[in-house]
Formats: C-alpha cells, structure tokens, sequence
RNA sequence: CGGGGCGUAGCUCAGCUUGGUAGAGCGCCCGCUUUGGGAGCGGGAGGCCGCAGGUUCAAAUCCUGUCGCCCCGACCA
C-alpha cells in the first residue's frame, strides 16, 4: 500500500527552528524527521526511520558480504566488565551512570568491546572457532559535554559496531581489511565523500587505527593531505625530522641583556635591533620557545614537563593530549611555577652558564622534551634562566640535550609529509568510521584466550570498527540539500517516488492513486501527496522540502494524457504519456 | 568548565526600557469560496509569559535566586 501524506504522522515546518544552525539539522526538523527530545536527543518519526532503516541496511549488507554475523546487546550494562577493563574511571563524566532499586552500578553503554569480548571468552575455547566477526546496530550513550550540530554530534546515537577475533596477528590483518574494505563500499553506496587517515590509537590502546573522514567545513576534526596521497589525522601527524648538523664552527652561546621581551616577537624584536644577522633578519623560528605543560595522571599526581619548540609554533593540546595519554594535560599554572623556583618564567631555557636546567639529569630534574624539528647542531635564541636575560647560538646537542622528542607543536599548511609525498593541506572533517586493531588489550584483561593446535592456550588478538549510522544520515542530508530542502539519494530516500496529486478533478485522484498502487505492486516504495485541500504550491514545497528524488505531478495534464516526471536534484520536469507511466517511473527509479 | 545569547501559543517572534492582568504572522479546527508554486473571507480553539522568592494596591514587565536551552571555545574511541 502507498502511504498517504494525509495519514502520514509528520507535520513539516515553514520556518527553521531557532535551536537548528547547520543544514541538515535543519531540514531533518523542518521536514519532519526528527524532533528534539532533550539536548543531543531526537525522537524519529516516520520519514526519519524509514530513511535510518535504509542506511542501516546499506551497512547490514555489506557486513554480510565481509562475513560479519549480527547479534545484539543490551544498551544498559553492568559495571563489572568497565571496572575490569578501567574504563569505568577512564570516562569520567563522559557516560551516564545509574543504579538500580539494590545500588548495584549500570552505565548506558558508551561502546561494547567488554561485553563481546565476554560473549566470546563465554563460548569459545578454541582456534578452530576463529576468526570471527560479529556486529550489532545498537544505540550508543555518552553525555559528552556539548552535544551539538543535531545529529552529529548527539549523546545518543546510533552505531554499528563490529568486533573481530583472531588467533594471529596476520588473522587480524585480515579481518580489519575485509572491514576497512566493506566501509568503503558502504560510503561508496551512500555516495559521501570520504578520505581514509592514519588516526591517533586513542585510549582503546592497540595499533593500527584509520579513520574514516568526510570532509567538510563543518567538521570538528582536521586532517592533513598531501598532493603525493599522504593523509593523517592532525592527531596523528608525525614532523618529518630534519638531518642533524655538524658542530664544527658553530660559535659558543653568549649571554645578553634582553629587557621587557616577554613574548617571541618582542624578543625577535630586540634580537634584530641589538644583534642584526649579516645574511636575513631574525625570526620566531629561530628562537627556542620553551613551554611548561601539567600533566595530571591516571593516579592523581601532577607533574611538569617542559617543551622545547621553535618560538614559530605553537603547542596543539589535542596533540599533547595523545602524546601523554593516558594522563591530562594542561597549561602550567601559577602555582607550578611558584614550586619551581628553577624556572623563571618568560626566560625559561634549558642551559645556564653555571649548568643545565631542563632535563631529568639538570638541576630542576624537570622532564624536557623537544619538538623532532629541534635536531642536534641547530643554533636557537633562547632564555638563559635569569630573568631579563637570553642567550644566543645555543647549539642543541652541543650545548643542551633532552629527555627525547614529542610531537605536540601545532600542524601548519605547508609542513613536510612525513613519507616525503611533499607539503601537507589542512582541511576539516567528520569522522565518519573508524577501524582499529586493538591487539590483545582487552582480551588480555577479559581473559580471552583460546587453545591453539598444539594445546596450548593463547590470547586473542581483537578488532573493533565503528560506523556511527545516525551521523551518517546527517551528513547525507547535509552534503545533499538545496535550498528548497533536502536532496536524498537513492539508496536510502525515505521514498522511491513522491506522487503529488493536484487540483481537486476527482479523476486525477483515482489515476494518482491507481498508479501509486500499480508502482508498490512492482516493489517500488510510493508517498502518496492525495490531501485535497491542500494548495498545489505547498504540495510542491513539501515535496522540495521532503526531498524523494522522484516526484510524479498529476493534474491539469492528465485530461490530455500527461503526466510529469519532476528529478527532485536536477529540478527538471519531463511531461510523460500516463497509459506507460509505471514503467518509465520504475525505469527511471532503478536506473536506467 | 570559560565566554556570549535566549526562555511569552505547535513554529517564528513582538510586548519588558516607562508595572495596570496576553499579542502578531504561520500552523491547527469549522463554514463558504479557491486549486499548477506556500490562496481569500468569516468564525474559533490554544499560553502557570521557564521556576521560586521578593517589591507593589497591582508583575510577562522591577529585584534576588534558581533551572533550562542555544552558540563559540575547552573537553570528547
């Protein structure tokens, strides 16, 4: 049966809602798919679980073709399987947690790792019942700090979650490819542009990791691509490592007044006014910023470390975040400077005349470590730990050295692939998947092992690959509207065909019904615009707005024979003789 | 958590400065007309003016507190 528009439980809105500021938010509530529930929380309606269904089964089928088995979890956990894995501590105020009516803890599951991993180590027992993939569709929980941008960033969301089990490291390999292969056929078939990144291992531990990315402005990620094909999420960007230099002639460090020089520039300002280069002027780059970083750990304690970078970059704390992990990090405070009297703030280097001062092995026993760029024979301006003082040609290796590298300076446009594939673009994106080898972390603390063929037991090694489903619609919608409204593909629009019957001839509503119900006899899914009442030119608005890529107009034509096809993307409108209507329409809707 | 903004009808908003007991447009219901681009006329339903306290004869309006929401940032597999 076609559904009728004027049985349909939405109701579309003329006006965007204020609460809405991108795109697809906005016509997801103004043609009435969505309604806000509370803040990152959405109700669906009718057109919005159709159009959700066809994406999830988009991604059933192509889990079925990599060899995934569905299953499904409960969304409300207990906390015994976070506590052992440490993940209860390690969210923090990102999930919500209740008790029951005993006090007994629960949590909305943020993910499931811990509880496959469990189902697994429940049932099987040996080699011969790996590998295994299974997935599930399942709605995921966290109360993240500022939901936003509708969808797309939501505390609940829909997600497909695959978990793969193997016995061996090649195994694993295997199973991740044949999910990093099925993700791309799923963004394939829901035609969003998609660039793959090496991403940041993150808190889940393990390895290799590759995110999925949609560029787009609206995105809360950056990522870096070069024209050779280098691509990396900003997080996991690595600094192509200049080649040391030689020592030889480079001349000691001297000491020198530099009064009132509390930022780089004020410093490059005074450094080429008092000590001009022969050859160019100073800059910011070759001046040694040194920065003082907290980090608070896993157990409570705080500790500095400071960084040595050049004064041309500035420390990207989401890169700190992942170099440190698991502990905070956050800049240095008063306090941390007043209980270290060895730094003196604004002049702070590594060197004084009378010894080091950064370093585990220096008088403060500060940790210092040093941007890649900072390579042995380089000669920096920096501060010489007295206040109102710097030292020029400071020879790093020579002069200085350091607890080891950190990549936490800020990425630039312009920066040097690290394969060599030439100068990297910054661009914004939206993580769109993510697949990921865990290793054995998990299963290691879960206790997952299994016998192997010479009975001994081993552990398995895991993978966990993501697809946030809700997410995805979003950005569909988004990357597919006009002005008039949403713009669906195919593949999963609520509807096949819209069939927008107008004026109030009582023939034109038996043809349109009559050919609503030819076409649904035929397999093709039919939205039924039969209101009569209603206006042609909200009819024609809403089906815009509703965004079925094929809308079929039936009025005043019809006296003559006529139909209209009317291509929702492209706007064009072709007059079609009604008698053969249901085969042009279902050609057209199967692709010709 | 820091900064900014906003809470009045289903939606979008006015009214608040200068207190006097609730408004508009759209949507919704009824009738008549209209029917290829968001129709016309007439009649109607609908609001603890976020919440609590205070000032006052009188509070949507002034004061205090509080809750919530949105945006930017921080945070975030």
């Amino acid at each position: 049966m076609p559904t009728r528009l004027s049985q349909l439980f939405v109701r579309t809105l003329r006006e965007d809602p204020v609460d809405a500021e991108i795109i697809s938010h906005r016509l997801l509530v103004r043609a009435g798919y969505i309604r806000r529930q509370a803040p990152g929380i959405f109700a669906w309606l009718p057109l919005g679980l159709r159009v959700r269904s066809k994406v999830e089964k988009v991604i059933r089928e192509e889990m079925a073709v990599a060899g995934a088995q569905e299953v499904l979890f409960p969304g409300l956990l207990p906390r015994e399987p976070y506590e052992i894995t440490g993940r209860w501590e390690e969210y923090g105020d990102g999930i919500f947690r209740l008790k029951d009516r005993k006090g007994a803890d629960y949590l909305l599951a943020p993910t499931h790792e811990e509880v496959f991993t469990l189902l697994v180590k429940d049932l099987y027992g040996s080699y011969k019942d790996l590998p295994l993939t299974i997935f599930q569709i399942q709605d995921k929980y966290r109360d993240e700090a500022r939901p936003r941008a509708g969808l797309l960033r939501g505390r609940e969301f829909s997600m497909k979650d695959a978990y793969s089990f193997d016995v061996t490291d090649e195994g694993l390999d295997a199973s991740y490819q044949l999910q990093r292969d099925a993700y791309e056929r799923i963004f394939a078939r829901l035609g969003l542009e998609y660039v793959i990144v090496a991403a940041d291992a993150g808190a889940m531990g393990g390895s290799k990791s590759e995110e999925f990315l949609h560029p787009t402005p609206i995105g809360e990620d950056t990522f870096v691509r070069s024209a050779g094909g280098y691509t990396a999420n900003v997080e996991a960007f690595t600094t192509l490592v200049p080649d040391a230099i030689p020592f030889d002639g480079l001349p000691e460090p001297t000491v020198f007044d530099s009064p009132n020089t509390p930022t780089i520039q004020t410093l490059v300002d005074l450094a080429n006014a008092e000590q001009p280069r022969a050859d160019r002027a100073w800059t910011a780059a070759d001046t040694l910023k040194n920065v003082v970083l907290a980090l608070k750990h896993l157990d409570g304690s705080r500790e500095l470390v400071v960084i040595g970078l050049p004064g041309d970059r500035d420390v990207d704390l989401k890169r700190a975040e992942v170099a440190f992990q698991p502990a905070e990090v956050e800049a240095a405070n008063e306090t941390d400077f007043v209980g270290n009297a060895g730094l003196v703030k604004g002049y702070i280097g590594p060197w004084s005349a009378t010894g080091l001062i950064l370093g585990s092995e220096s008088s403060t026993g500060i940790r210092f470590l040093l941007d890649p760029r900072v390579v042995d024979g380089t000669s920096w301006i920096t501060g010489a730990n007295i206040d109102q003082k710097h030292v020029f040609g400071l020879v790093a290796g020579r002069d200085f050295g350091s607890d080891g590298t950190v990549e936490v300076a800020a990425v630039r446009a312009g920066d040097p692939a690290p394969d060599g594939s030439g100068p990297v673009e910054l661009e914004r994106g939206t993580e769109i998947g993510h697949v990921f080898q865990l290793g054995r972390k998990y299963a290691e603390a879960l206790g997952l092992k299994v016998l192997d063929e010479n009975g001994k037991l081993v552990t398995v090694t895991m993978g966990s690959y993501g697809i946030g489903v809700t997410r995805n619609l979003a950005l569909v919608a988004e990357a597919n509207a006009d002005e008039k409204g949403l713009v669906w593909p195919r593949e999963i629009a609520p509807f096949d065909v819209h069939i927008v019957a107008t004026g109030r001839e009582e023939a034109v509503y038996t043809a349109a019904a009559r050919l609503a119900a030819e076409l649904e006899l035929i397999g093709i899914d039919v939205l039924f615009d039969d209101r009569p009442k209603v206006s042609p030119g909200v009819k024609f608005g809403d089906a815009e707005l509703l965004g079925v890529p094929t809308i079929v107009i039936i009025g005043r034509g019809l006296a003559d024979g006529e139909i209209e096809l009317w291509d929702r993307r492209s706007g064009e409108r072709t007059p079609i003789p009604v008698h053969d209507a249901a085969q042009r329409i279902a050609t057209e809707v199967r692709g010709a």
